[in-house]
DNA sequence: TTAACTATTTTTAGACG
DNA sequence: CCGTCTAAAAATAGTTA
């Protein structure tokens, strides 16, 4: 029939995980468009199934998301980054889950301050993200290169 | 009363459109960590407001999968990313979505070929990527200050 | 501002083709 | 492996506190 109410656990078929996962992963892109045309928001939502596939989602596009919430994370100096309760700020915040597992305990969110940057500003290196993003994954392939030996049969960068 | 049913289009008040931004996401993060949980796996979710807040939610972590897109995503050598319209290949391949403007006319899918390394090799390179993205933050702040006069008034990173 | 409330819409699990 | 169907569950727009 119809009987729905699922407990929110894992599914234990391959190929029921594999059905849910297509249209839950439907779904969510559906919504993150939603918000982006109702919200004038930037989102991107990315998803790796257990295959190995990549599905993402993103606008203005994936890789502008990326490199904004890279920039917008990454500490300027130090690595200290200072962890707050909720916002009491003014304005700018960031808010991380990393995690799926608590319970709306709020005991993982991460808050820090950003700058005041918009996003005219940042499409201005935009391009240089991208080249920087290639030269990341040249560096791994140098890491790979130096720490892996080549008659291991592992493909070069492949990634 | 409750009349909903609401054309997906750009809420003009600000106030409102807050409101629902805020609502939505929660929605946006709740249906992420069930296709986490129910699916077995990886996702994030990255939105920016309008007010420049990031807000990020990412299994394992927001780092984990946005590191994981940048080298599933990065052509090893050429640029060149063949584009196909829909997934017929074997077993690993990427589909992005662009924009939001389709009509569903799979218009815009991207599909590249992808390797087979999993997820236990790849998290021998996170604490590399994490470093990676530290500099790519230190080399834009290098892009920053030569191509901006200090007296301009711009704050040297700060993102 | 932020948090309920709730009628209604929207999503989706399971079944079927 | 698609898509379609449907009842039940879940999300949410508009309102109120």
């Amino acid at each position: 029939m119809v009987r729905t109410k699922v407990e929110i656990k894992r599914i234990e078929d391959k190929a029921k995980r594999h059905t849910t996962f297509t249209k839950r992963r439907q779904g969510l892109f559906k919504k993150a468009k939603e918000l982006v045309k109702r919200c004038d928001a930037q989102a991107a939502v990315i998803t790796f199934s257990l295959a190995g596939n990549v599905f993402a989602f993103g606008h203005p596009s994936v890789d502008d998301i990326v490199n904004r919430y890279i920039v917008a994370t990454s500490a300027p100096e130090g690595d200290e980054i200072p962890v707050h309760k909720e916002t009491e700020k003014k304005d700018k915040d960031v808010v991380i889950e990393n995690n799926v597992d608590q319970e709306d305990e709020e005991t993982t969110s991460f808050e820090l301050p950003v700058g005041d940057m918009g996003m005219e500003e940042l499409e201005e290196f935009e391009v240089a993200m991208v080249e920087m993003k290639k030269k990341v994954v040249d560096r791994i392939n140098g890491i790979i290169s130096s720490s892996k030996e080549e008659d291991l049969g592992l493909p070069y960068i492949q990634v």
